[in-house]
DNA sequence: GATACCATGTAAGTCGTTACATGATTAT
DNA sequence: ATAATCATGTAACGACTTACATGGTATC
């Protein structure tokens, strides 16, 4: 069996063919929107896919630094993938921090805690430009060439999903601010503030 | 240094006393909206925390099964458990498999996206439907007593942040779902499929 | 000269799941 | 009887992170 990582090597492999470094870079955290993995965990993945073969690669030398490894997805690499892609997902707990300390946030200060969130949106907010960056880049390349529309497709809906996602944290994270007990020169009362002190 | 899930099992304590089971009960997947964990992986924690005097437990005998160990924070849990909540968090990975199964989704034939889209948004739906109930229910005793509403509301935020997060997944299986070349009797027909196949 | 990036790998350790192990109780 | 739930733990394994290790190239 293999795990989840593997099929996101194959996954990008099918695109096209990658050197480890390249799969690295793309599943590098925190902007990898299809996967994030560290290349700790990629090289000793991709030589078991070589060792499966699933994978294949050539030694390219570069006359600069070390050799690279370009891996290619093997015929037998795509099938695995399909017949991957059809089968119900294995879904994974979120176990957000952030979620933790929402639930205890009572505990601090609500100075402490605005500081909190709103370190946590603009965080999130950068994450969000960068996406929907690569998001329109992906979709002017997919408008160009009707012909591999179905390939770029893919790329564009998981960054979709990647932008979803950073848009419902800010819009939770906000939501948070206007419900801690609003202090002086706050921008954006909470509802349930603005009512307590209208008595 | 201490696990997120040590943290996960502080926050809880915090609200009141409970054994390893009712924490595993609480943080059991695919309901535990605060934090998911097995069984196997909390009570060692425990064992731990109990090491470090941040958990206290009592030895109480039910006189059915065996005797219960109900574990409650300490003043020292109490106090690194605020020092905790200030910090900021650590984020992880989503690596979601859909969203690498989406990006390979055009290696499968569209029946077969279809089958499995479906099936995601009836199963997340199902788990919204289970949170919003579990919100409901908060959010009433939340209004009762106004006391305890801090209390009470980080748990409600934690439920908000977990149905967002599920509209926001049931949201994107529709969009693609709406994208998939479409068939004869599909009820959404994709814009971009449909202005595809006039040249 | 120092830092950063290209490019590859391995090792140690933690996080997390699944299965093993035990034994009483309740429901079908 | 058989299965599910209560209730606790441990063991083996796999996933993942961080640090170690090497060495060339480019930039400030």
């Amino acid at each position: 069996m293999l795990s989840s990582l593997s099929y996101a090597i194959l996954a990008l492999l099918a695109t096209k063919p990658h050197s480890g470094y390249d799969l690295a870079r793309q599943m590098r955290p925190p902007l990898g929107f299809l996967w994030q993995a560290q290349h700790g965990q990629i090289y000793p993945e991709l030589a078991r896919l070589v060792r499966s073969h699933l994978v294949s690669f050539e030694t390219v030398d570069k006359r600069s630094g070390p050799p690279r490894r370009v891996h290619s997805i093997t015929l037998k690499g795509k099938a695995e993938l399909a017949s991957w892609v059809m089968q119900p997902p294995q879904t994974r707990p979120a176990n957000d921090e952030l979620v933790v300390k929402a639930y205890a946030l009572h505990r601090i200060s609500a100075t402490s805690a605005e500081a909190l969130l709103r370190d946590q949106v603009d965080a999130h907010q950068r994450r969000l430009a960068a996406l929907e960056q690569l998001a329109d880049a992906v979709k002017t390349r997919m408008k160009s060439s009707s012909r591999v529309a179905s390939a770029r497709f893919g790329e564009y809906a998981a960054l979709r999903k990647a932008s979803g996602a950073e848009r419902e944290y800010i819009g939770w994270c906000r939501w948070l601010l206007g419900e801690l007990p609003s202090r002086q020169g706050a921008r954006k009362p909470a509802a349930r503030a603005r009512a307590l002190r209208k008595p």
